[in-house]
DNA sequence: TAGTGGTCTAGACCACGCC
DNA sequence: GCGTGGTCTAGACCACTAG
């Protein structure tokens, strides 16, 4: 790419001059490098939440390949929701606002099956000693303390969850200047901590009610409980959240759909 | 396409010449067109599961497109995961095989997060009057009967599924003849019964065990049960499935990828 | 009206699977 | 060696947004 390739068709000769990693079967696609190139500004901070790219045709020009080629790339990067495309507009570094939060990260929905906008109700934040689990999953130095979060978040006036996050003091330092935190707390992490959580897994399964979800909940103990055990990552992939949601589901449910 | 567009790149003049529905701004792209016509050959039965399409070639000539606009059509196809592209092989229609029900379709894992295979130990079939809820959400004509089926699976050796399926009987006429019920129930629908599950939404929700899903499950009644309920649709769109899944997670759990 | 992404076409070459 | 999908390029035109 800044070693130019030959100007013809040859994908593979291009690739090859480039030289990428790529231990997978062979080579890597010319647009799956320009995405990585891509990505990687996106990473450094180069490009924020927000901005606009340059045009296809800008960057193909300064990355030396075919406008189709990076449209490829920013294709790819759109489909994870890296960037957002507006025909018309322009292409823009994709930002936690409220719809992004909303739908690709919560996934609790009422009877009707509409996504709900929690409200936090309760906000805590104290610093504390990991676990080891946790300093091993978030791949803390020795003695390096975490942030604890605890938050009652209510849907339609009613307290629906009791939440838990846990975060790097190191990644999130001086994190107890924002309090109160606000309710999109993704927002934060990027405005503040360069950090922009891309992607999450979630693992759920049904507990019983402790005292403590009894009180918080305003149910009885042993309520059935849906515990939702979250790991959020960052772009380049570092596990930058930890999270564990307790949640009454009588009125209210996890959408998951499959396909 | 059929009545075949002027040949140079005007999109919008093949697309208006060709005159598909499109409620929603102005028109409807070429590759969009395309795709539908290929899903409703799928539809009809023209190609059955496992078969090979045409080769983008042939098909671009039989549709008087470009192959580059049939392998985009091709390619939305296989996001959908209803065909399945090889490189060096072809394209073929996707099948319920054993993997894609594993990816695709079962959410359960266990504590290290990788799939488990259920198997089936017990399993029942009745014929039964649905419920108000049941012939509407089914679309099913008056008096018009359904199959009930009821599963007990395992996960590792011990029961951990308590699962009641509901169909049309309609839609699955002789059913009964294929008792006992192969593991793999979507396998069944697509070979026997011309009806290819091709995505399903789940909701889930934390319950207390009932009297039998205790009996069933080996646990103690009020055990926490995570309950998943599923509408599980064809290719063109209809609901065919209507299941409850009763679930013990104590040693798995559900699996959600949010990106 | 200018600039952006979106579509469509045409043609070349590459990687892969199979015979 | 042949046929398949996958990549890359080049260039045209269309749809949409904004000044």
């Amino acid at each position: 790419m800044t070693n130019s390739n030959d100007g013809n068709g040859g994908a593979a000769t291009a690739s090859i001059a480039t030289g990428r990693a790529n231990m997978q079967l062979g080579y890597t696609p010319l647009y799956l490098q320009v995405r990585q190139q891509l990505l990687d500004k996106l990473i450094s901070g180069e490009w924020l939440p927000g901005a606009m790219l340059p045009s296809e045709q800008q960057l193909s020009v300064q990355m030396g390949v075919s406008q189709g080629t990076v449209r490829k790339a920013l294709d790819a990067l759109s489909a994870d929701r890296i960037v957002v495309r507006h025909q018309g507009r322009g292409t823009f570094v994709a930002e936690h606002d409220q719809r992004r939060t909303l739908f690709q990260f919560f996934k609790i929905a009422d009877d009707k099956g509409d996504r709900v906008l929690p409200e936090t109700v309760y906000s805590q934040l104290r610093r504390a000693e990991p676990s080891t689990a946790e300093s091993r999953l978030l791949g803390l130095r020795p003695k390096a303390g975490v942030w604890r979060i605890v938050r009652h978040r209510a849907l339609k006036g009613r307290v629906m969850l009791n939440e838990q996050i846990t975060l790097s003091e190191d990644r999130f330092p001086g994190l107890d200047v924002h309090v109160p935190l606000p309710n999109n707390i993704y927002e934060l992490y990027e405005r503040h901590f360069a950090t922009t959580v891309a992607r999450a897994a979630e693992q759920l399964r049904a507990v019983s009610a402790s005292a403590q979800d009894a009180d918080v909940l305003g149910c009885g103990e042993t309520t059935p409980i849906l515990q939702i055990d979250r790991q959020a990552f960052a772009l380049n992939g570092a596990l930058v959240e930890l999270r564990r949601s307790r949640c009454l589901t009588e009125q209210f449910h996890y959408a998951s759909d499959l396909r």
